[in-house]
DNA sequence: ACCTGAACACCGTTCAAGT
DNA sequence: ACCTGAACACCGTTCAAGT
């Protein structure tokens, strides 16, 4: 149970023919099905592949083992947010301060919070397989998001706009994943919807020269 | 692999003679060792054994699973992180709104900086099974020694302060698990200590009424 | 080119038998 | 009261054999 190279967590083999394409979407369909019925605790190859119709061997054909199965619905996900806040990031290209804020406060707990059975599939998947790579990965990426937006605000100038940028972040995603993790009940949620964009501007304005 | 109960998490009985408690002992001391030398992945219950001079059964008569192994480190570093948080809250108490979010800042970097060879297997160790309770009832406890802090500040008064003490809490100990976890590099770590003070005294300031 | 499934090495956990 | 270790059920992964 090593740690896998990273670069190889993707399928194996691109499909030469169309059977095997399809056998490669039912052994992901077949993996979200077992995580979401059994849960993570029961999701073993053998399942999954009987699940999807297939033989452990035809599995491992595409997948070099079982964390490559659960890391392609991961990154599904982390696509998912990264959509949304590049689509909240067009949107709020040029506003002040404020707006970029709010904005992005609600954009980030939106993506978070959207499909609630999904999210507690991924945080099972979390706690089982180590991810760092693709949340550095996506950290930078959201990082370049905000420094872009910090460049076209009318009303800011920065000492240093990459680690505000760098800072805005981690607030964001350090603070929504720790909620998330610990205790996501509503009086919580409803809590970071109100402190957090006040604490993203304040911090915002606090960095402006 | 079913999540075990967390109260069944701790040592299985309690030693009736001293050669029993010495045995615990090894298994605890074992567990490091492994868990340093080896990796995560390489920590099996035979190999602890192994290691503590022990069976198998003889560790399964003091810890109810694997887990328990694991669960007993994790919750003496989250002690210790605890301990240091409580000793900076002493220092800090009747202070001002500045003089606490930099004094906590740095308490709490210092903590989770403090002994990274301990810190790496913590975080290999959380990637491998569930922390959700054990992090909840941390979260908890900091938020309230916060609360107290927030309290006795002679400079402000909050509308909403359990509020304000539990968003201090989701800022501090999400941005730095992040920055922990993506990329603990030198860098990273220095924007931390410079921008954290600020974005927490920040966000204060704009809570106060 | 793709699929099968018995076989392998290993794992966590138990329990009858010992001291 | 405490310890042992073979036995059990299960797991991830491979590979010779098939179509």
């Amino acid at each position: 149970m090593n740690r896998p190279n990273p670069t190889l967590l993707q399928p194996r083999k691109t499909p030469q023919q169309a059977r095997s394409a399809a056998t490669i979407e039912a052994i992901r369909q077949a993996t979200i099905q077992v995580l979401l019925v059994e849960g993570v605790g029961r999701l073993t190859t053998t399942r999954v592949a009987e699940r999807a119709g297939v033989s452990v061997g035809t599995m491992y054909q595409y997948y070099p083992h079982k964390q490559a199965l659960l890391f392609g619905i991961v990154e599904k996900q982390l696509l998912l947010i990264e959509e949304a806040m590049c689509a909240a990031s067009d949107r709020l290209m040029g506003e002040d301060l404020k707006t970029l804020a709010e904005g992005l406060a609600a954009a980030w707990l939106d993506a978070k919070t959207a499909d609630i059975v999904s999210s507690r599939a991924i945080y099972g998947i979390a706690s089982e397989f180590d991810l760092s790579a693709a949340m550095g990965r996506a950290a930078t990426v959201m990082t370049e998001l905000f420094d872009a937006l910090l460049a076209n605000a009318p009303d800011a100038r920065f000492a240093d706009r990459a680690s505000v940028a760098f800072m805005l972040a981690a607030l964001l995603g350090g603070s929504v994943r720790m909620v998330m993790e610990a205790d996501p009940s509503d009086g919580n949620l409803e809590r970071l919807r109100i402190e957090l964009p006040r604490a993203c501007h304040a911090y915002l304005v606090a960095a402006r020269i």
